[in-house]
DNA sequence: GATGAATGAGCTTTCATTCAT
DNA sequence: CATGAATGAAAGCTCATTCAT
């Protein structure tokens, strides 16, 4: 039973160092914790489960993980990067078609993770996570914030321009986009979006500009 | 505590009705469950807990409510109102310094109620409870929408004003308020949201035609 | 609502004296008790569902009974004499006849009590109840015993009749009656019954004898 | 307790292989759930009680029966055939002798399993267990009136047997031995108790001759 | 290392009984 | 006396975690 996976000659290469036979079990328990967490919610869901979607014994669950936070901790770390909205380039592009584009990526990337469906009610009671989750924020918004920062400076902004607050905004909008598919039923009009977002940073001029500028090169962003 | 019901005089009425004895205790254990959910999260909170924070014996939690799951359904209908953000008034104040202090006032609801960081993940395994909360968003997103298209109908906002978009983004920075307050650490800057809402649904021009003739009655509204 | 039931003239002779008030109130639990022991069995039937079925407040219960098991044990002093077979009178009538009758009656009995089908188990467990039912049961015993000694005196019996056993089987087959009702599905048939008690009772010829002497006189017994 | 199962000489096999440990666990919760459900009562008995009893943890109840009942239901079919008198033979052996053996054999089985103490009550709440039980009822009921048919066919019986009543009271007779016991304080009298069931079957010319025959043989019965 | 049976604390829920009104 | 809300011990059951094999 536990020799299925390899009936290889005697004597032949070992085709899976130790090691990497580890790291297959860890990452089926992840891959399986990851879908439990989203599909029932994490307290809905027992090591013992995991353990037996990920084909492993309740106990090596314990090998690999402290606890069912831990494996929880260690998605997140992995995924970091998914759980980060692309930087927009904001003065390369056609503005809008890029923003559109960006999004439905990642709005893409975040539904087929589905981590964020859990985490809302966890952050609240582990302070751990919660540093996580906002570090990661934070990141986020500094890079929105710095992309911004150089736009107002190259002067393709509105004067005015709250710097920190739209940035918040634009996060709260990407944020929103999951539950905007998950309550409206339709999938999210991202140009509309992508329109409101250009339209808190640009004055209407200068998108028009930009836009007549940008507007052969974005063909490929489509 | 069990003094505050009976400030009165020798010889007045009967202390307290039964039912409003009853009664009392409901509210009790309300109270304590909406404390306690908030503080701990649903699923860490049990029934004993509500019960002892409420001062009443754990049978008395189920006397009144037929598990946790009702008392918060309860809380959610008892509170519905609150969950409601306000209905926008466009064009009979200064937009900014209307929006600001409805937005500052249903922010402060929204906190000492704070049921909105515990229904995200239970909305995703309680199809009951998704649906009420279902509702609830749309009745929001009617008001907002009507409320827009009237004042597109005065002429008032963009021409291209995509009503339904932009309801359901003034939705999510409404509703991302609480947490801009709890991730930035700072109290949010409701002018400036007011200001990115107002940029959102008016072009700069009607903007601060509107901000000029209502200048003198807002001043009751700061 | 309490004076629904004597709506009287003033002054008037009251109809239900005090005690006897009472004593309704008790008859009541104790037939509610009956009904709900029966159809729920003991341990299934909780003292606030007697006194709701007697249509009476919790409390009150307590205040006629001390608790539900002395509830039970008025129930069977009150029910006595139904538990108790009828006392079979051997040589003066057609005995087939008699006791085919006699048993009829008594299943009736027994089975608009359905006290016997909650008895069993509790006697296990309950000492003082377990010696009531035996003491009951010395009582038929020795009546049916004490019946066969006289006509075996009279020499109408088999000659090595064991009293002893035969009253014992007697009494298996009385209370067999209602399960073998249930399981059977059918009517037990009373008269087939009756024969087989005859005939470990009575040789064929003396039987014979009996029968006919006695013919008419039985015919009001059918 | 612990030593029973390695009385092994020191170098033999494994002492316990894991499935036959899991099965002695198994077994000893059934038989401390037989055990306390005689002494106590079905509805008395906790699992917690009969998993302490049986020397595990409470959650090892669970592990190998999903509630009580379901105990409940194995030791019933495990004792299936227990409960089940035996099939009479009546006529190869002196039948008095016969069943009075059988009588005594099946008299001792029954006690020491106890379980008729338990059913009767739990019988008239759930439908499943009535079922099991009056399923073996008709089986033994079977076995008894093919016995008696043939043997009328033969023609040693009364002429005018109804084959399924005296069924019925054969099941009465032995089923109520335990509790004459239990009554009567005294060891059952099985001699009298098979005359008596032959005097139900056999005219007294019919059963002197088959005695007769069968005299010597049934020695080996005694 | 891997296994999965075993553990037992702890949660939800019920109900006999009390007691203020 | 009657009431029924309140009590809290205790039952059924789950699951994170350990540990002998």
């Amino acid at each position: 039973m536990t020799e299925k996976d390899d009936g290889q000659l005697v004597g032949s290469f070992p085709i899976m160092p130790k090691q990497a036979r580890a790291q297959q079990k860890r990452e089926a328990l992840l891959r399986s914790g990851s879908i439990l967490f989203v599909e029932k919610g994490f307290d809905q869901t027992t090591a013992k489960e995991i353990a037996l979607h990920a084909g492993v014994a309740t106990g090596t669950f314990y090998r690999y993980f402290a606890d069912k936070r831990q494996l929880l901790m260690s998605l997140l770390e992995e995924n970091f990067d998914l759980l980060m909205p692309p930087k927009p380039d904001w003065d390369n592009v056609n503005p809008e078609f890029f923003l559109a584009a960006l999004m439905k990526e990642h709005f893409g990337k975040m539904n087929r993770l589905g981590l964020h469906r859990v985490l809302p009610e966890l952050v609240s009671r582990d302070p751990e996570l919660a540093e996580v989750v906002r570090r990661t924020k934070r990141i986020i918004h500094k890079q929105i914030y710095n992309g911004l920062k150089t736009t107002k400076e190259h002067g393709l902004t509105w004067d005015d321009l709250s710097l920190d607050t739209i940035s918040w905004t634009i996060i709260a909008l990407l944020e929103k986009i999951p539950e905007m598919h998950a309550e409206s039923g339709k999938e999210p009009d991202f140009p509309e979006i992508a329109k409101i977002i250009c339209r808190l940073v640009f004055p209407p001029d200068k998108l028009s500009q930009l836009k007549k500028i940008r507007e052969m090169s974005d063909k490929k962003w489509i």
